[in-house]
DNA sequence: TAATAACATAAAAACGTTTTTTTAAAAGCA
DNA sequence: TGCTTTTAAAAAAACGTTTTTATGTTATTA
């Protein structure tokens, strides 16, 4: 009397229609020659028994997941996440899941997690802000499945990508301050290699300072490997200790906003008043710049706008659909808020 | 002379160490007897051929996909994404694939994903903080499918969660203010039912009035059902709306800290101090939180550990180990910082 | 030494689809 | 009518694994 609770299967269709297999999937996928009385037969039987196709055993058979890999770094921070948000909401309109994979900064992972995604499991891949690992996503490119870089330069022109000009973006960055005549600008960073985001930035910072006739000064330039993990943090702690006992600059450019934010925290708990003291702009409009005090002024990156490029260009290859263009540049904005202004009595030192 | 550039499957292995399809399995999966010298040929050969299973055809046959669905509202929510953070940490550690689904706060979404995830798909399910949908998630339960809920308390104890106690820990709030002598205290929320984290909150706003034999008084009271999409933004608009012609309290209490950005924002730009002339208090301890001004004294919610542990349920229930509670109640704790303090004169009118 | 047990490997079946090939019936045409 | 073409459906093959069953050695025992 017992009945095995399984799901039912293509076959069980088939039977409960009195037709064969072949007639049930040329049903399902609207395949093929036949007439309508048999297919509502089918369609009868499937909704009778609540059949579902098996998506692994269709996979098996055609090659295509509708699943993609998307590799990043941090989920957990604000650029990471909206990014995913808008790479997630195309994925899903367009009838694709997304995988993800964080690497939390560490090139193995990084290739153990490629290595994972790659078990012919999904049908196109994302890197987003790894490292300058240029033979790692060549390797895959080569391997013919279809991928897609998001927020890193390559260069091989030939891989898709989904980019903003840091460097045009911190020039104006640097150009704003200039125009409020600081002469003086530090630069915080964790890094100007490795990722092409913070290096093009630091290009843009210097070629920011001699396109306004400004001497690179290295004693207002922090590089702090360890600002890397706990962004904010460690900024704060790194600056709290930077401001005492070192001449300052009237302004500071930095990396992206969670620097800033715990730049400005060290200033602010030093006694320094921003910006009536010292003016402060971030990179990256995240979400909290237009709550914090003062107000951040930022560059604004199109973050979202950035994840849903970049699926839809990737999901645009797998399914080869007509690509105008393989290399897409996102727009830059400089967005003004109330952490700038003139610069106090020159060098301040505490 | 062209040559089909294919993956080397099963078979071909075979072939080339000369042995049998099932010997190369067992080697594979370290099954079954097999002697060192056909083990080393076919090592060889996997090596040679740079073999690698097809985990489809795998999961076609073990009915084992090896991957996890997790579905939430909205990934960019900084609860959220540190949430996800602990689970994919988790999940990559044991073998697993997470792949995720955004509802947006739509009920229809999320029924739509579960069917999606549903189809034979996933080992696995994680509901984390969605809607009070009990329905939805017995059903999965009944099916069979292996199913946790994170932050979200259901009636059926049967169903495997991992929580905090949001009544008690919003009781510690309330508290907190009362031993500063507040009288008048205020909440702010964008709802009251649907989300069971809203509700208990709520209650143990109400309760811990009572506790501390206060009134409620309705007019401190803001529900705004706005504020659930763009949290911060919203908040800030209507408070600072309500902030001219009302009545305020001396303290307000928030349904999460970025309501409380949006609060203290507002406050700051009508010209009142935190908290000096108001306190303020949050819910969640986003990372953020320590680089408010003021810094935010704030319930603190274990979110990554949270989704650790989530994750570390659901594939223990996969796996079958041995659990000894299926409902799992995380601690909470309050975060003294900066943002409360004494009242002011009473009830402040702009 | 012959029967049996243990071992190592091979062969075949199964998972649930899609795709290709085959078959049968109906329709078209000279 | 008899032959070809078209149409609709069935049957079989294939996808790449794991699992079950079969087979042939070698070792063990009486």
């Amino acid at each position: 009397m017992e009945r095995k609770n399984k799901a039912p299967s293509i076959k069980d269709i088939a039977e409960e229609a009195g037709v064969a297999i072949s007639t049930v999937s040329n049903v399902i996928n609207k395949k093929g020659m036949v007439t309508k009385k048999t297919s509502f037969k089918v369609l009868k039987a499937i909704k009778k028994l609540g059949y579902r196709p098996n998506i692994i055993a269709r996979s098996l058979r055609t090659k295509k997941t509708k699943t993609i890999g998307v590799i990043l770094q941090d989920i957990s921070n604000p650029f990471g996440s909206h990014v995913i948000k808008g790479m997630e909401e195309v994925a899903r309109k367009r009838g694709y899941v997304l995988i993800l994979g964080c690497t939390f900064y560490d090139k193995e992972e990084e290739n153990r997690q490629v290595n994972v995604l790659l078990s012919q499991f999904i049908d196109g891949l994302i890197f987003i802000s790894g490292y300058d690992n240029n033979s790692l996503v060549e390797r895959i490119h080569k391997k013919g499945l279809p991928v897609v870089v998001a927020d890193r330069e390559l260069n091989n022109k030939n891989i898709p990508s989904v980019l903003i000009d840091n460097k045009e973006a911190m020039i104006k960055a640097v150009d704003y301050l200039c125009k409020f005549g600081h002469k003086n600008i530090g630069y915080v960073t964790f890094g100007t290699e490795g990722q092409t985001t913070t290096r093009k930035r630091y290009l843009g910072y210097i070629e920011g300072l001699k396109k306004n006739n400004l001497p690179v000064k290295e004693e207002y330039i922090i590089i702090d490997e360890s600002l890397r993990l706990k962004e904010t943090d460690r900024t704060y702690d790194v600056m709290k200790n930077f401001i005492k006992g070192h001449r300052l600059p009237s302004a500071f450019v930095t990396l992206s906003d969670v620097n800033a934010f715990g730049l400005i925290k060290a200033l602010k708990k030093s006694g320094l008043r921003v910006p009536e003291d010292i003016s402060v702009i971030g990179f990256d409009n995240v979400y909290f710049s237009n709550f914090l005090d003062p107000l951040l002024t930022t560059i604004k990156q199109p973050k979202k706008l950035m994840g849903k490029k970049a699926m839809n260009l990737l999901i645009d290859i797998i399914e080869k659909k007509n690509i105008d263009d393989i290399n897409i540049k996102l727009p830059t904005k400089l967005i003004i808020r109330d952490s700038v202004s003139y610069p106090a009595e020159d060098n301040i030192k505490i």
